[in-house]
Formats: C-alpha cells, sequence, structure tokens
DNA sequence: AAAATAAAATACTAATTTGTCTTTTATTTC
DNA sequence: GAAATAAAAGACAAATTAGTATTTTATTTT
C-alpha cells in the first residue's frame, strides 16, 4: 500500500509528535529505535520532511527532531501525497494511463469507492490524533 | 496498489479470456498489444501463470494460450494473492510486523476496514465478469 | 521428415527502492 | 575559542522489481 519510506515516514513523525510534546526534541538514535527502522534511512526520510517542514530540526547539543503546532494537525495522508505521490488516491488500479468514468479499466467503478474511502480516512488522521492511545499503549510503532 | 507484474496480469488474463472464449487462442503478440505491455515481461509472467494453472497454453502452429471453464471463474483475488503475495490483505498498513488487535499499530482499526472491502470486492470479481463489459467496448484493457 | 510456428526456459540488463557510511555544517557547552 | 553534539548533505551499496534478448522444446503443417 505504502512504500517502505512512506510507513517509516508516518511511523518517525508520530513518534516524534508524541515524544516533542512537552517541547523536547528527540534525536535519530532514538526514533530509529523507537520506531525500529533503518537509523540512517530514517536519519534521510526525515531530512527530507523537514526541509519540506512536515517537522522541525535544530542541530548540536540538545538539537534533535520536534514538532509544532500545525505539524500536529497534519493529516497521514498529507504526508503519504509527498512521499509516495498521490498515485494511491487518483491512480488505476489495472495501471492504465488514462482511465476514467469515460475510459474505465474493467474494476474502475469497483475501485474508484475503496480509493475514496483510503482518502477519506487517511485526510480525516491527523498526527495529534494518534499520541494519545500511543501514551496509554493502547497502540504500538514498532515490532 | 498492485506490482506492474500483477496489473500486467490481470489485464492479460481479462484479455485472454475474451479472446478465447470461441476456443481460439490468443498469442502472446496480440496480448501485449491488446493490453499495452512490454512483450517479453508479460510473456514471463503468463508462463508463470500457466505453470500455476491460471491459464492454459498450446506451442506451435495455432498455439497459444486460452482458459478453461473453472480458470473463469478465478477471482482478481486469487491473481494478486499469487503475484504479490497476502500482505494486501492481511499486511499492517504501517509495516509492523506483529499488527494485531492485541498489538495494533495507530492505523490498525481505520486499515482493517479498508483491507476487507478491498478483499471481498477482489473475491468477488470473477475473470468471467469483465468480458462482457469488454465487448461492449463499455470497460478497456489499454491506455 | 523438414520447415515453420509459438510457447518455455534461461540468462541478462536497467531502473527503482531500500539501506549504509562518511564528511560537512550548525549549535551549544565548557 | 575549543570541544562536543547532532542534524544536513552527499556518495555508495544491496536488494528488488521491471524489462529485454537469446536459445530450447513442443507441435503442427506441408
Amino acid at each position: 500500500m505504502f512504500s517502505k519510506t512512506c510507513e517509516y515516514a508516518i511511523r518517525a513523525l508520530i513518534f516524534i509528535a508524541q515524544k516533542s510534546k512537552d517541547g523536547s526534541r528527540v534525536g535519530i538514535k532514538d526514533i530509529s529505535a523507537g520506531i525500529d527502522s533503518p537509523e540512517y534511512f530514517i536519519a534521510k526520510i526525515l531530512q527530507d520532511l523537514s526541509r519540506k517542514g512536515f517537522v522541525q530540526s535544530a542541530k548540536g547539543p540538545n538539537g534533535g527532531f520536534y514538532m509544532e503546532g500545525k505539524n500536529l494537525q497534519q493529516s497521514v495522508a498529507d504526508i503519504v501525497r509527498e512521499i509516495d505521490g498521490d498515485k494511491l488516491f487518483s491512480g488505476c488500479g489495472l495501471g492504465l494511463k488514462e482511465c476514467s468514468e469515460n475510459h474505465p479499466c474493467p474494476i474502475h467503478n469497483d475501485f474508484k469507492h475503496i480509493r475514496q474511502e483510503i482518502k477519506d480516512m487517511l485526510e480525516n488522521s491527523k498526527i495529534e490524533m494518534f499520541v494519545k492511545n500511543l501514551d496509554l499503549k493502547l497502540t504500538f510503532l514498532k515490532k
């Protein structure tokens, strides 16, 4: 469904949101351990997301990643769109280039509803919404 | 959603079902042209599907691919499972290895419904069901 | 039986995705 | 200002997926 890069990105952003809600910062090592991802790989992903403003970062001692107010309201859909593009939300299930209402592939009609649900669900999932259940250990970011 | 291999496979099988319903056979060239896929690539995919019994084939003059009765009742889910495995139907949306009811990832609950719908839809889509609309040019396998 | 046809098998090549490592730059602490 | 810290940047390496080409085998037609 999502690329590995995207899976790690979502998990990392949720993790950062959780760990930095008191104003502190989280380092790459903690993140990579906290979400069980390759250290150098998630570092690169976060550098990219930081450049794009999905997360904040600070260098030097006490530096690390953190999230500000408006970032906590970002949806999972925003992240997916940024990393995997929008083919999940609008591409053809069978890979046709010009699949549409007027020129549908055989599964177009069924797929269109599914895609819409996926989109709605991800659009309505804001990063911040996941923090509480994580704190309560009702949900997990690794294993 | 599906791998390229899987997209081509589904399109090819539907195409073969349509073209061989009168008992004739379709060659690789026709298939590749008919579904707009790389010729050698779809050849390899079909050899694999043929070995696994998803489609029939015959060598020599007048040879080619065709489908028998029970193959027409195969679901798209069967094909996807064979080629891409079942991670689409049962894997974790965020890539956790042990995501489950007892140990859910943050989006587990939403995802579980979506996955079920995808599964139901693909399970209920039998190859044969697509032929009529293709004949009527209401649906398409290329462009 | 020879020639022609078409899939099967096999071996490659290219591109993309995933993952690793080293060097550089910015910031803080001492 | 020097040392320590931590992200940024950039260069590789490995693995997977996608795509291509060549040779072999089976079948049919003549």
